[in-house]
Parts: C-alpha cells; structure tokens; sequence
DNA sequence: CTTATAATGACTATGAAAATCATGAACAGG
DNA sequence: CCTGTTCATGATTTTCATAGTCATTATAAG
C-alpha cells in the first residue's frame, strides 16, 4: 500500500492548495486555470477529480451555484451572498444558525446541515447600478 | 399581435398546470413523462422553454439542485428539505423569515430574496436506515 | 383569405461533469 | 534488483441537462 505524508500527495494538494489561496469560490475550471497559469502542468480531468474527492472526505465544500458548481475551502458551516449583477458569490459575516436545524429536527426530519445564500445586488453592483 | 386568454395558451398551459397539480417538485423530464403518459403530445424542448418562459414572469419558481432543476408552482417564498437518503424535495411548514433579509442589508447588500434548504434524512428514510 | 407573428417539434449544439482507458510511477514482496 | 500490483494522471470519450436553430404549423388581425 501507498504511504504519502500531507505535503506528497501530488496533484490533488495542489488543488487543494490554489483553492485555500483564495476566497473567492472557484469553479474547477478557474482553478484549472489559475494552476496552469502559474506553471503546473495538470489536467483538467485531475481538477474535477480532486475537487470531487476533496469534497467527498469533507476538505472541501460544494456550492451548486448555477451553472457550475464552486467550491469553498471553508468547511465550517456559513451563509453565502450571491450577486445577481456580476454573478460573484461572497462569504458573509453572519453567524450560522444551528436553532434553524433543531426547529425543523421538530418536524420530523433528521437535519445534517443547511444552505443559505442570499442573492441580490453587491455592494459594488448598486453603486454601477445607480451610474447606469 | 396574438392575444389570447388564460385557458388557450397551450403547451405553456399545460406545463404549468401539470406543475400546479403536484407538489413533489419535479425536474422538465419529469413533467415531459407525466404529460406524455396522460395522453398530451408535448416535446421535451417545449417543456424546457415552457417553464423558462414561466419562471422569468414570476409564475413558477426554479430549484437548482443537482444535478437537474426543479420546479415549484408556489412562488410566495418558502423553505425545502432535501432528502439525501431518497433525493426528493418537499416544502417545509416554516415561516419564512424576512429579517434574515434585513440583517444582510445592514452589511452594505440588497438582498432580494434568499434560498434555505436544509439537507437530512426525512422520516421515511429514517425509517428505512434504522431496518438497514 | 392573407399576412404577420408566435408556438411547436425535430434536431443540433453547448457546457459541466463523469467515465473510460492507457500509461507510468511508486511500492511491496520476493 | 526484478516483478507484479496499485494508484495517480492525462487524454479522450460519453453522458446529461439545457439552450439554440430552423422549418413548419397554428393563430390572430386586417
């Protein structure tokens, strides 16, 4: 059996690695791109299999944002902003809502966790709005 | 300019009443199968740009959640549950919460709505893992 | 009836994501 | 060292959801 320490893993740290660099939820396709602009030689099959394989063992999380999926290196639950002018999706500094869970535990449902994006206008979109 | 009332406006017609005779939030190729098996000859595309056409004027409302869309006749803002044990959806009996909205707001966004989705198990899958 | 417009269906095209397949590197056991 | 196995990778193909195109049909207005 194949025994790697965390810095040897090859092409999926990388991934993991370009998507920790930034906070601005990539799809695989960007990060593919970020990586190639910055030397690596990899595929973009790699990409989407590391993502997929990040996300499965819970590294990283998945936000099916229409019409590619992003991914966030931040696995600790929080809430999401998604900008209908420039299409952008932020993190929010709002604190995660676990009573949310609890309350509809009470009907009946067993909740692992919940998704909330807001969508709307960024701060930077209405000022363009208003000028336009 | 064709002007027509609100019961001959074919196909589209047919595809939102379909929608609004269930509650199960089902994907166009869903439709596309229920409105064949009851006799209607209706293609995919049609379907397709029947509930485009519907959800840009506000009469259904879009689910994107992977790997198809869904869609729900009720428009007024709700919540869902997201099975991870069977994949439906269902609407949840939760009030919506529009201060969630306005808590947003004070961070500098305009919010126009926002999309919770709470991802579990739902009684019946419990039920169906406890036996497994 | 005739013309303009809109709806439809069949078909093709697109884009994201997954699957397949061959290759080569790393490794374990002899 | 060999050798066989496993696994990561890249290239390619495939799948699936959805959009676009285009010709045809249906319908409304004149």
């Amino acid at each position: 059996m194949k025994i790697m320490n965390r810095q040897e893993r090859g092409k999926r740290d990388r991934v993991l690695s370009e998507l920790m660099g930034r906070k601005d939820h990539p799809t695989a396709e960007e990060l593919y791109l970020a990586l190639r602009e910055k030397g690596e030689e990899i595929s973009l099959a790699t990409v989407y299999r590391a993502l997929r394989s990040l996300a499965e063992e819970g590294l990283v999380a998945t936000l099916p944002i229409a019409p590619a999926d992003r991914f966030d290196p931040v696995t600790e639950p929080h809430y999401h902003f998604h900008c209908l002018g420039c299409n952008r999706v932020s993190d929010l500094d709002f604190p995660y809502k676990p009573e949310l869970d609890r309350a509809i535990e009470g009907l009946g449902f067993s909740v692992h966790h919940h998704t909330l994006v807001f969508h709307g206008l960024c701060p930077a979109c209405q000022e363009r709005g208003r000028h336009a």
